[in-house]
DNA sequence: TGTGATGTTGAATG
DNA sequence: GCATTCAACATCAC
């Protein structure tokens, strides 16, 4: 489930296992996912190198090498990043790993494929290429107003839509006009300053837990909206009816009535 | 066994 | 500009 909080806590495993590390082998298995380079040019690009740093974007992560080029981890739906010594503990959908001299193997799962794995000379201007938005946890509120101001979208798109604001995908979505309690379908340009500034603190808010509680969901607040998922439901019934619709593409869920809708 | 749904993005279409 | 559909791919629940 790797959106901003997910990207966030992988960020934060990496620099702590391999920074300043020299990588002494890479091995691909299977070369689908990376995007730009074949599987021989992956490994010959890396072996020998480093990570000095990180970088973070959004739900797009790099591996700064000393190079001066980065690699680009785009996890996808289902992409995630393990760390063993041991073969055994090799994940069950390995892609590729890298091993560093410390002995220590990172370990590229990814059951569905849709990962954006990448070599860049230069992240900075790959961003702007893609032109990826400003990260959900940067922008300040002045420009998330503006965002709105004019748009027919709904705010569940407008949210997803990683050109404007990067980092929120479809469960965070919801999490969050839950808790500013809009109806997921409203429109953005008719929500008021009061509405917009409430989505921006919830956004912020959420994001924020999450990435504190390195997006562990067990660990997140019972009284929000994900615990639908789990056995706590009751305090969600008890606000409105649970439901089902699609907007902007995605399943989503909402509680009836709870969730003001704007249009 | 078959069918539909699933956290990602990007391209094509209307 | 925006909504919709599909494609990439594998797994899981029903």
């Amino acid at each position: 489930m790797p959106e901003l909080p997910e990207v966030n806590t992988v960020r934060k495993g990496f620099d702590q296992a391999v920074l300043d590390l020299k990588i002494i082998e890479v091995e691909v298995y299977d070369d689908k996912i990376l995007r730009n380079a074949s599987g021989v040019e992956f490994e010959s690009t890396l072996t020998g190198q480093t990570f000095t740093g990180s970088y973070r974007q959004g739900k797009y992560f790099f591996g700064d090498l000393d190079d001066g080029s980065a690699v680009l981890f785009h996890l996808g739906m289902t992409g995630d990043i393990i760390y063993y010594h041991d073969d055994a503990d090799r994940p069950p959908h390995e892609r590729f790993s890298i091993k560093f001299s410390s002995g220590l193997k990172l370990g590229y799962d990814d059951p569905r494929k849709f990962s954006d794995i990448r070599i860049l000379e230069n992240r900075q201007a790959y961003l702007e290429q893609i032109g990826l938005g400003p990260d959900a946890l940067e922008i300040d509120a002045k420009s998330f107003r503006e965002i709105f101001d004019g748009r027919k979208t709904t705010i569940k798109a407008l949210l997803m839509n990683q050109k404007l604001i990067a980092g929120i995908g479809n469960l965070y979505a919801d999490e969050i006009c839950f808790q500013a309690r809009l109806h997921p379908g409203s429109r953005a340009g008719a929500l008021s300053d009061r509405h917009t500034d409430s989505l921006y603190l919830k956004m912020r808010e959420i994001l924020q837990t999450a990435c504190d509680r390195d997006a562990y969901y067990k660990v997140y607040p019972d009284d929000w909206f994900w615990k639908w998922r789990t056995d706590k439901i009751e305090f969600l019934e008890e606000k409105g009816r649970i439901c089902k619709s699609k907007i902007a593409g995605r399943t989503t869920y909402y509680i009836e009535d709870y969730q003001k809708l704007i249009v």
